[in-house]
This record gives structure tokens, sequence and C-alpha cells, in this order.
RNA sequence: CGGGGUAUAGCUCAGCCUGGUAGAGCGCCAGCUUUGGGAGCUGGAUGUCGAGAGUUCGAAUCCCUCUACCCCGACCA
């Protein structure tokens, strides 16, 4: 591509309100141009990255053996009544009314539509299992849209359903998506992990998703740096301690601690660590409080709480009054010792190997120094109840936690029978009765990997593209080719070299001086840089330098032409 | 949905408090000079000051309504 013939549009200013890197980058490198709240039009360089990414999606879900087929983004009504998603799925679902007064949706996701799909042309096992996949474009109306296109309104992404009459089947193809996509983020040459997640409101067992890893990511993880564990924060277990409880030495003993009420208050007090203090909350369960004990340097994790069988399914803190009315004092105070019978302790593993511990007095302005289980306290039950920190043991064994920040591009998902079900999709089973399909659903976010990718790799001058995404690999920048025709002959030559092996690449002919053609070309984040110099010419050689690298080196034409060999 | 903020040239913004008829930088156009890290000089074009209504002799500026956009929170996966 000659760039004189191409509508590069970088500028210097970015708005103020555009947060994060990759905002800001896309911007100024002039890839998207924003036409309202969480819309953007991709200008042509940004639809060359973006296409890349796609590229790459397509042929590895291909390779997959998913089949491509592509499905309106406009969907009716009705078919979102059969799954009670009309009114379920909130005020992320853009609604839409025809001339004739007929209600649509703008698809934020189409398990409707596939399934409709899936139930009119899938009759018999013999078509199973297939696996749906399209690249197209959603909306979800989010309330609230930022990040440029991290999260947009209108967005591209590719999703993948498919069809099965057994669980073994899906779990099969599921974990055929899950390598698909392990392969699609590897040749992006980004730096991921596939993260076992919490399956959340819609229910099921298995589900994964791919983080890009970054400092400006979204979600945390936890992940072994032995291993490929990665879990969501919120999921990942924490292991009890190796180390059996000690053997009480300390008496039990009420302290004073006036106004002391937080763990970090009552630590400096009394000149111990918080991890020898025992912090106890109270929520509501279904039949009155329970408390919840976990050491005074950890905290507690409310989705593994919400699982316990004394709590309703969620973890709400209990009212301070009710506090009051039971305990006799406020919370900062609470403590196991001395609590009324009727309260189930639920302590969390590594709390319950404490011994000598400061716990609350369960009267105001008091605290226990000395507390020890059993002796002093009762224990109900010992739970995995806390948020795992940097540094624990991984659950699966091998090696450490480590935390770190997540972009999520990618979810694979099991999702069962519910949309079969719902929407009557069925086929003829080997034993020639009517069986409902078993599906499973994976979405990759292509637009949103390519922030991420930027989000992953950046410098101060600008974004620095994995090769495979670049919009092109290399660019040949001119350097006053007015003054010395055999400067422009050069190029020319290399240029035409370069595209006869299918080399992607970019001319920069447009007549910049030298300062204004490398600040672009490294904000854009071309890969390679090969300048073309009177005195470069006149030496026979070529400056090379990389985008990652300090410094140039002189190249011969055919030395210029290795680096791109294959 | 709650709280806060913004809307002025193609872009990024100042001007508003304290009313007097429109500004800067960048970009754009023309010319000259310049050519290895976002050049210099000269000249030039560009605005329903988000929309509507009001106060006033006079409104970008003050009041009211609306709209759009942004931030924080709640919400959602």
């Amino acid at each position: 591509m000659r760039l004189s013939q191409f509508h590069l549009a970088t500028v210097k200013e970015v708005p103020a309100d555009a947060e994060i890197v990759s905002h800001q980058l896309m911007l100024r490198a002039g890839m998207i141009r924003k036409l309202a709240a969480g819309l953007y039009t991709w200008s042509p360089l940004g639809l060359r990255v973006l296409r890349k990414v796609e590229a790459i999606v397509r042929e590895e879900m291909n390779r997959a053996g998913a089949i491509e087929v592509l499905m309106p983004a406009v969907q009716p009504k009705e078919l979102w009544e059969e799954t009670g998603r009309w009114e379920k799925f909130g005020g992320q679902l853009l609604k839409i009314k025809d001339r004739k007064d007929a209600w649509y949706c703008f698809g934020p996701t189409h398990e409707e539509v596939v399934t409709d799909f899936a139930r009119s042309e899938l009759h018999s096992y013999k078509q199973l299992p297939v696996n749906f996949f399209q690249i197209q474009t959603k909306f979800r109306d989010e309330i609230r849209p930022r990040f440029g296109v991290m999260r947009a309104r209108e967005f591209l992404m590719k999703d993948a359903y498919s069809f099965h009459l057994s669980a073994e089947c899906l779990e099969r193809e599921y974990w055929n998506m899950y390598n698909a996509y392990s392969r699609i983020f590897t040749r992006l040459e980004l730096k991921f992990r596939a993260v076992q997640a919490d399956a959340g409101a819609i229910g099921g067992n298995v589900t994964h998703e791919f983080h890009v890893l970054a400092e400006s990511g979204e979600d945390a993880i936890a992940f072994s740096d032995g291993s490929d564990y990665a879990a969501n924060v919120e999921k990942a277990e924490a292991l009890a301690p190796e180390t059996a409880r000690p053997a009480a030495a300390a008496a039990l003993e009420r302290v004073d601690t006036p106004t002391q009420r937080s763990i970090d208050d009552v630590s400096a007090f009394l000149g111990l660590a918080p991890a020898q203090c025992l912090k106890t909350i109270l929520v509501r369960g279904n039949d009155g409080l329970v408390a919840l004990c976990v050491r005074g340097d950890h905290e507690i994790n409310e989705i593994k709480a919400a699982k316990l069988a004394e709590l309703p399914g969620q973890s709400v803190l209990a009212e301070e009054a009710d506090i009051v009315k039971a305990l006799g004092c406020k919370p900062g105070f609470i403590g196991p010792v001395n609590l009324p019978a009727d309260i189930p302790v639920i302590v969390d593993r590594s709390a319950a190997v404490l011994a000598d511990f400061v716990c609350g007095g369960n009267a105001d302005g008091t605290h226990f120094r000395g507390a020890n289980w059993e002796r002093d306290a009762r224990i109900t039950r010992v739970e995995d109840l806390r948020k795992v920190v940097e540094g624990d043991a991984s659950p699966d064994g091998q090696g450490r936690i480590r935390l770190a920040r997540g972009i999520e591009v990618g979810h694979v998902f099991q999702l069962g029978t519910k949309y079969a079900e719902s929407l009557n999709a069925t086929v003829i089973a080997q034993d020639g009765k009517n069986q409902v399909m078993t599906m499973g659903c994976y979405g990759i976010g292509v637009s949103r990997i390519v922030a991420a990718a930027i989000e992953q790799n950046f410098d101060a001058a600008g974004i620095i593209w994995p090769e495979p995404m670049a919009p092109w690999r290399v660019v040949l920048c001119l350097i006053n080719p007015k003054n010395d025709a055999a400067v422009s002959a050069a190029a020319e030559s290399l240029y035409a070299e370069l595209q006869a092996r299918g080399i992607e690449v970019a001319l920069d002919d447009r007549g910049l001086r030298p300062g204004g053609m490398f600040a672009d070309m490294e904000l854009i984040g071309i890969p390679h840089r090969v300048v073309v110099s009177e005195r470069g010419v006149a030496a026979g050689t070529f400056e090379y330098r990389a985008r990652r690298d300090s410094e140039s080196r002189q190249l011969s034409r055919e030395e210029v032409l290795a680096l791109f060999a294959a």
C-alpha cells in the first residue's frame, strides 16, 4: 500500500475523557472515530487490524470443525418471548419497532436465533454434533459504555453454538473449542490465561473465560506460577493451610479497645500482626444470623459465602440494629467467644488453624486476646470462605498463586438444554424418540481483542502490534525522495520485491519530513521499519529498525529481504 | 436509576464568575524557505457559541426547559 493513496488520519490531540491507553492510542492513530456513545467508525487503518484478528479467528474456527453462518442482527420479539428473555434480558436489549409497529430487538447474542435455526434444520441425531459460528455485529445497550471499543455498545463478536445429543459429546466439543481459543490467542501473540469462571446466573457447571493479561484489566484473576491453573479471583479456591493448629498457649484475656474497631486499628493498638486477629462478620441467614470468620489479613469472598447452606443464596450483611439486639454490641467488636448458641459459626480454613488469636469481645470497646478455638469458641463448620491472596498455594497443588488483571476476550460455556428446551429444539435419537439437544456456546470479542492487544503492547511512542494483527508488517520510509531519484528507485524496487513475496508492506511516499513520518509509523505500531535515504542508497544499505528496538541497523537489500523470508 | 460535570472553528480547548457582539494552539488553503525525529516566515478561509424559551437597550455569558456527551456510584455478564 502506498500511504499517499491511503487514508492515514493520525492526530496529536486526544479528548481528555479517553482514559485508557488503548482508547487514547486508537484515537491518536486514527483507527476509530466516535459517532455516538459506544458507537465507533473503524477507519481504513483500524479496519485492517480488525480484519486481521477476524481472519485468524475464522481460520481457527474452521480448523476446529465449526461451520460459518450469518444470522440477522435484527430479531423478532416473538422468538425472545419463547425463552422469556424479552423481559428478562433487561435494559441491555435494544428494542426497536418496524413500520407496522411490530417489535424487534438488535441482537445482543444469538441463542434464540441459532436454536430456532437448529430446530428447523436439524432432525436426526445423524446430523449431530454440529457447531455453527458467525462473526457479526452485536449491540448491547450498556448502561455506561466506556474505554472506546473496549466496552462499546456496538461491537464485533464471533459467536458459536454447538448442538449435541449428550453431555459427553458437548464436553468433547467444549474442550475442542477451548483448544481452538488457545490457538487463536497464541497465534495473535497475546499473553493470556484461560480462567475458570463462576457460572453465575446462567447456571451450568464448567465455564472458562479467556483473559488477555493487562494492568488495566477490569477483572482480577488468580493463576499459578507452577501450572496452567487460573481462575477468576471470586472462584479461586483457598486451600487449607498445610500446618495444623498449634496448641493453645495463652490464657483468654479481655482487653479494652475503646475506639479500635477495625482489624488495622486493633492489631496496631495491641502490637500484633493482622494475621493474628480474627475478623468476624454477621450475615443474614435462613434462620437468623450467621457468623463468618476469616483471618484478619484476609477478606470474605461473598460469592463463596453465598453458597453456604445456611445462607439464602446471597451474602447480605446483618443490619446494625439486629447485631446490637443479638449481641449487645456494635459491628467492630464481634467475635466467636460467647456468641449466642443459635448463631452458626462458619470459619475459614486459614482462620481455623489460628491459636491465641485476638477477636471481638461481643461488648462495645473490648476484644479478647489469647482466644482459642474449641476451648473458648465453638466452630460449627470449617469452609473455604476467603478471597485468595498472592502467595497462596495453587489449588491444583502446583506452584503459588499470583494475582493479575485481565481483559475478558473470550468465553466458552456449556449451556445444556436451557434454550433447546424452551424453543423445543429436538432431534430423533437412535431409539426413535425425540430428544432435546444439548448446547454449548462460545464467544470471542473480536473488536475488544484489538483494544486488549494495545493495552498489552505499547510504549511512549504508540502502539506495538503483535505481527499477526499489524496493519502492515513493514513500512518503507522515503527520505527526501525528491532530491534523489535513486532513493525512489531503490524504494520502489524493494517495495515491489516485498509485495511479490507476499509481504504486507506500506510505502510511506507521503512526502512528510522524517520526524513526522517516523512518529506516525511508531504511533500506528508497524513492527518493522526500513528507511531508504540518499546516504543509504549511496552506501548500498537500508536502515532497519524493529518497532521494539532502540537502535537501527544498516542492512543490505538481501539482508532486508531475508528478515521477511517465510 | 442517583450524584457530579461538559456542550464555543475540522480537532483540543480558553472566554462565562463580573452581560457590551468571537479567541488560542493544532489542522486546513496559498506562497516562499526548509528536508534524518512532529520545521520557519508571510498571507488566508472557517462559527446558527447544542436546541428552545425567557430576562435585558444588549446574552456564548444570567434564568428556565429539553437534548446529547462524559465521570462516579448502583446495575449487568
